[in-house]
DNA sequence: CTCTTGACTATCGGAAAGTGATATATCATA
DNA sequence: TATGATATATCACTTTCCGATAGTCAAGAG
């Protein structure tokens, strides 16, 4: 079913963030949200809608999945926990090396043009 | 009129994309269409109803100019070129800047988490 | 010359994605 | 008890994205 990582197709911005933010292990909504503000500097909000609606898109898309085995957390617990399955974190990986890539190429440009 | 850096609102995909192929110098369109595929390894491929309906909101919003002052090209020159305006160019260093911030913090916690 | 192909710009309509407001509920703190 | 942070959820609206389509021009094939 899935493509070869070359041949994956880039995920809608919030959809990256997100995955990003879970790269670090599982968390709830709200601290994606959080997670996601401060890895951006702040320069991402995102609010709500753009979370869950985009949450849940990533479960229809196995890429994320609610964690039920962490229920034995506290009897009257609230928050509903989310991580990447291993396809998602293989498609969280791919995104960060192309990020990576795409900021070293941009950067050298920048820099390479005034010496030669 | 401009927002301090810091509080820069991040631009959509596309127009993240285009404004960084063009951080290198002008290009006109289908080159733009082309480099951004490049520096993303393929993974964005920017088809024609993106490219031109994001370049004239960037042109709108005062990121890009069509260069005029290179009709001296060809009589009969197609191409449109375009160029960004000094706004336009530190809105896509504010932004690489970001991008470069969020890899890396975002690599940290991957090699990070195992070593403490 | 004509035909095709690739470079190049352009627009349209619909689909996908993103967003703020709103709602609800719990808990801590002033 | 009121305020504010935590936390989840949904709705309606807008923005963004994208493929299909269409057209022009230049170069090369036949």
């Amino acid at each position: 079913m899935s493509r070869r990582p070359e041949n994956q197709k880039s995920l809608p911005a919030a959809s990256l963030h997100i995955v990003l933010a879970l790269l670090d292990g599982e968390l709830h909504g709200y601290a994606v949200m959080q997670r996601v503000g401060e890895l951006s500097e702040g320069a991402v909000k995102m609010g709500p809608g753009t979370l869950y609606g985009t949450l849940n898109r990533l479960v229809d898309d196995g890429l994320v999945v609610e964690t039920t085995d962490r229920i034995e957390r506290s009897e009257s617990e609230r928050r509903r926990y989310y991580e990447l399955t291993a396809n998602g974190r293989s498609v969280a990986l791919v995104e960060l090396a192309r990020l990576r890539t795409l900021v070293d190429r941009v950067s050298r440009t920048l820099g390479g043009g005034a010496i030669a």
